[in-house]
Parts: C-alpha cells; structure tokens; sequence
DNA sequence: TAAGATTGAGTCCTCAATCTTC
DNA sequence: GAAGATTGAGGACTCAATCTTA
C-alpha cells in the first residue's frame, strides 16, 4: 500500500531543493582559483583532482567517477592536456581505449590548489559544530548514494 | 590564528561536493513531467512554481527567490508565457517594471504537477526514518543560509 | 555487433551591452 | 545617472551520430 500522503518533509526538501542546487553550484563556480597564471574551471579542476590522486584510467571510468557525460571528460581531458597538466596514452592491451594520467606539472598543480580548494569549505562551516559537521557529512553521503541508486534503476 | 589543519569533514565534503551537486542536478533534471503534451523543464516549473503560489511578482524579485540571473528568469519567463500559463503586465506605479502572475491554465498545472514533483521525492526517502529526514532537513537548510549569507558577503 | 572515444547540435545558464523609465 | 528588463555572446553540459578497434 503505496501512501498518497506527502509529509511536510517531502514537500519542504521538494520546493527547495532545486533551488538549494543552484545556490551550491554558484557557490562552488565562485571556488575556480588561478594559481599560476591558470584559471581551473570547477570542473577540470574535480577531474584533475581524480586523475592526481588517483592514477591513469580510461575515459569511461573518469566520466563514471566524476559523474559526467563522457563526451564532456573528452573536452576537458582536452583543456588540461593543452594546459599540459595531463597526458592521453593509448592502452596497449585495448587500442580502443585511451589512459589517461597526470604530468609532473599537473600533480603540482592539484597539490597546490587543494588546501585553497579545501579551505573555501572550512570557511564555509566555520560557525557549524563538529557534531553538526559529522552528521551532515553522514546524511549527505546517505543522500549521495540514494540518488546514485535511484539513478542506477533507472537504466 | 587562522588554523591550517583540515578536518577530516571539510576533506571530505570538499572532494564529493561537485560530484554530488551533479548527481543530484541529473535526478531533479530527471523529474521534467509532461502532464498535458507540456514539457517542463525544471527550471520552469520551479519558476512557475513560484509564481502560481506566490502570486504576482517583478522579474527581479523572481530572479532573486529562484536564485538565478534577471536574464534567464525573463526567457523562461517568455517560454512560460508563449505556454499560455502566465501573463506579463506593467505596473502602473512603475512603468519599468514588469508583473508576471499565473493564468487558469498555469495555475492548473502547477497544481497538477505538483504531486508528481513532490512523490519523486517521497520515493527517493522512502528507506530514510522519519528522524533522519527531519536532521537532514534541518542541516540542509542550516546550510543552504550558510551559503546564501557566504554569498552576500561578496556583493 | 559492440565498446571506447571523439565531434556536432542543441539546451540552460551567466555576463555584458542596450533600451526604457525613474 | 540609476534601476528594471530584454537581447546577444559565450561556457558547460547532454544527447546523437560517427570513427576506430575488439
């Protein structure tokens, strides 16, 4: 027996959530910092971080982990190889895919920008309690894989 | 004393918060309903939502409440309107202004939709207790201020 | 035929420039 | 000149089509 009823907490995250969304994503926009001379848009910046501090790996798994359309990685595997901070390698055991691994210069940029990166957020929940920090952080993981879930039934 | 040290929290939510706006951006982005052959997208739909709840308002104050640019607002505003599901009018007591309201027809589908904007996200909880959607509400808010007010520092 | 990756087309958004009215 | 709104230009993303290799 499927309820019709919506409780107030359903209909109070349903009409901010959307909004709630853009005000984090403009907030996490304003977070691009430029180092170097170099101005990392968020989103390379998300991908260098996973190419950096995770090893070389295929298009297809970037995309998957940094939850973006592959053709979007592609582009910008193409902006952090022109700004040389990452390198495309072919597969050797498939030619079909592309490997993909930071350059000497890309692991000093990812290590620079983290603690600024980092920092903005500290900034942010500077007035929280570390309880509040703590129980947030565990709800928001609990969101994030409810939604990676709900997007998997899906398919 | 600015203290360097990173928490374990603020490493934490800083590494997965891009890649959680984006997951959830694509589940609200899922939730477009085409309930009479319209086809709404989300952002007009949560503009008209504002609108047929609210009542009457300017563009700026629309722009202001769905937190996004005065230009996007008054496009959608346009879609919304070639839609026959809200009106323009000019305030009489200043000419530069443009009122937007909601027809019968748009607050019909607002109404109508409404249902199905909210259940996806009963659907989405429906594993959460009601405890932890009440916490998760109340830090959620907590923080959607936070990052409002981080935003007005910067005006 | 299918999988991995790239490129083209289209959408939604922001910023900047412009027009009208205060 | 400043405020409210519209329009043009550009960026980031998705979907669809294409090319290469398994």
């Amino acid at each position: 027996m499927r309820g019709k009823r919506l409780t107030d907490d359903h209909v109070e995250i349903g009409r901010q959530f959307g909004i709630f969304l853009r005000r984090a994503d403009r907030f996490y926009a304003s977070l691009r910092v430029a180092p170097d001379g170099l101005d990392l848009e968020r989103g390379a910046y998300i991908l260098l971080s996973r190419i950096a501090s995770g090893g070389p790996a295929r298009l297809s798994a970037l995309a998957d982990d940094v939850c973006l359309d592959l053709s979007t990685v592609s582009r910008q595997v193409g902006a952090l190889e022109s700004a040389g901070l990452v390198e495309r390698s072919t597969d050797t055991t498939d030619k079909r895919a592309v490997l993909v691994g930071a350059t000497a210069s890309g692991q000093e940029v990812f290590a620079r920008n983290r603690d600024l990166w980092l920092s903005a957020f500290r900034d942010l929940l500077a007035d929280w309690t570390p309880a509040e920090r703590a129980e947030f952080t565990r709800l928001f993981t609990r969101l994030n894989d409810t939604i990676a879930t709900s997007g998997q039934e899906k398919r």
